[in-house]
DNA sequence: GCATTAACCACAG
DNA sequence: CTGTGGTTAATGC
């Protein structure tokens, strides 16, 4: 645990680009940075949500537990806040996060933050622009989820972690197979087959963790005919 | 009705 | 944990 230098940070956030000199000293003064390990819990479903976490490196999952078990909501790819919905809009986290690789979280106060977003209008703005996009990606994403049947499903799922996490079409995919199925909403069977379906047909190969996508047409081609 | 889809169960590696 | 096969229930043509 270190108290972080905010000034210097290489991976400050947009919002807190625009804080001032003394509000960069309050914000270092008033946060702390962690290191994990994958696997390791960043904040748990149910806790009191009393920091923000802005994760500066690394890739992490947010997820929570429903009745039926679990679900992943997002893979989220540093540097991003983590979880900004749960913390500003209520005392309770109302999911988690877990590192999927090593990682490392800044801890901000919350009601630093909370004075920064009143106080300076540039910083709110940002994180109100952050919200947003969040948003729409996710109504979007559970719209089109919902209408696809679940290869459809599975396909944009790759396609989505090549593109937005990863950036290259091979990857070293940190989760199970009922993680997965947890993530699209199917069970762990129905991800195997589909998958040994589409390295079948030579649209992508993978062995355990690593995947590529060989044929991203015809990925594409299953991802939107659903 | 018949075919398709996917969940649930079970068992093996 | 993962892959596969059998069974079953829901849904579509």
């Amino acid at each position: 645990m270190k108290h972080s230098k905010c000034a210097a940070c290489k991976v400050i956030s947009a919002a807190a680009r625009s804080l001032s000199r003394a509000e960069l000293q309050l914000l270092e003064h008033n946060s702390v940075s962690v290191d994990f390990k994958r696997g390791e819990l960043i904040f748990k479903q149910g806790s009191f949500s009393l920091n923000i976490a802005y994760l500066r490196s690394g890739i992490a999952k947010i997820h929570m537990t429903g009745l039926p078990g679990e679900r992943i909501l997002r893979i989220v790819r540093a540097p991003a806040y983590l979880g900004l919905v749960s913390a500003l809009g209520d005392r309770i986290n109302q999911f988690s996060a877990t590192a999927l690789e090593e990682a490392t979280v800044c801890f901000i106060d919350a009601s630093v933050f909370k004075e920064f977003i009143c106080s300076n209008g540039k910083f709110g703005y940002e994180i109100i622009e952050d919200l947003c996009r969040n948003e729409l990606f996710d109504h979007q994403r559970y719209t089109l989820q919902s209408q696809k049947r679940v290869p459809g499903v599975i396909a944009e799922t790759l396609l989505c972690l090549a593109d937005k996490i990863y950036g290259r079409d091979q990857f070293v995919f940190p989760l199970t197979r009922r993680e997965l199925g947890d993530m699209v909403g199917t069970s762990r069977e129905t991800v195997s087959r589909v998958l040994s379906g589409l390295a079948r047909d030579r649209i992508i190969d993978f062995a355990d963790r690593e995947f590529t996508i060989l044929d991203k047409k015809r990925l594409k081609q299953i991802s939107e005919k659903g």
